[in-house]
DNA sequence: GTTTATGCAAATTCTTTGCAATACT
DNA sequence: AGTATTGCAAAGAATTTGCATAAAC
């Protein structure tokens, strides 16, 4: 994404575009998987941790990033949908064991549960765990 | 369950039954969820994290727990279909946001996934995040 | 007696906060 | 000037390892 259609993501959900934002959600974006932050640390570099934590917490608050737990620990994916609502258009995500990155299986939505009374569901997060195509073509 | 059976399952999992293995084993079967290293320290006491960490690497090496992630991290569950294959008796589970619960839906299966060519999965983790029927009752 | 398991302490890693400096309006 | 943002350093938390002791076989 180049940077006026970030600034236009930020105005839709209300978030001012600082050059600091501009550079965390372009390496977001440039990623079509969702990104630790050391991986973002990795790509970034100008940034401090401690900056790129505030910013992604800032981007959580305002909906503009999923948040997902996969065997490595925490990723931040950039939103697709445009709107700020409850995050709906997630999908499910592969975790290669392998060679450790998580992919977006983009086309394959997450099912919808029927739950028992009572819950009330707000978010979710599937993800499958196993070897993806990369790793099974060039062997284990 | 009780020692005994705690003991048979180990048998089959191929762990030898020492004292802790059977503490910690215990208070996983005790709580029908999953739970965290500091969940299991504020339950057992008498064994050094480190001993259930390694504890909880064994019964992860035997496919004696499933492990799982949510947004407060790593959690343990006893397995509790009886072979020591795939892990294929997977529920889906619900993570309170109110009280930070994981709950299992021991009822409602992991859905059947048809991934793209070249994907191969081997174990899946599915979480819906949101508010428990208890919270709900009681006020957030 | 050799191997295996455990406890304690400490190293690592990851996440989060305090605060002073900087930039923005 | 006053508020918001940032970098640096360090605090905190969670996970993991080294090693010496103790238990099991």
């Amino acid at each position: 994404m180049n940077e006026e259609q970030l600034i236009a993501l930020f105005e839709q959900h209300d978030i001012k575009p600082t050059a600091n934002r501009i550079i965390v959600a372009k390496a977001l974006s440039e990623e079509c998987r969702p990104l630790s932050m050391s991986e973002l640390e990795d790509r970034i570099g100008s940034i401090d941790k401690s900056g790129i934590f505030r910013t992604l917490t800032l981007f959580k608050e305002h909906h503009l990033v999923h948040v997902l737990e996969d065997s490595e620990g925490t990723r931040y994916e950039l939103c697709h949908s445009g709107n700020h609502a409850e995050d709906n258009d997630m999908h499910v995500h592969f975790h290669c064991e392998h060679c450790g990155l998580t992919l977006c299986l983009e086309d394959i939505p997450i099912p919808d549960i029927c739950l028992p009374d009572g819950y009330q569901a707000r978010s979710a997060n599937f993800i499958l765990n196993g070897i993806c195509p990369h790793c099974q073509k060039h062997g284990e």
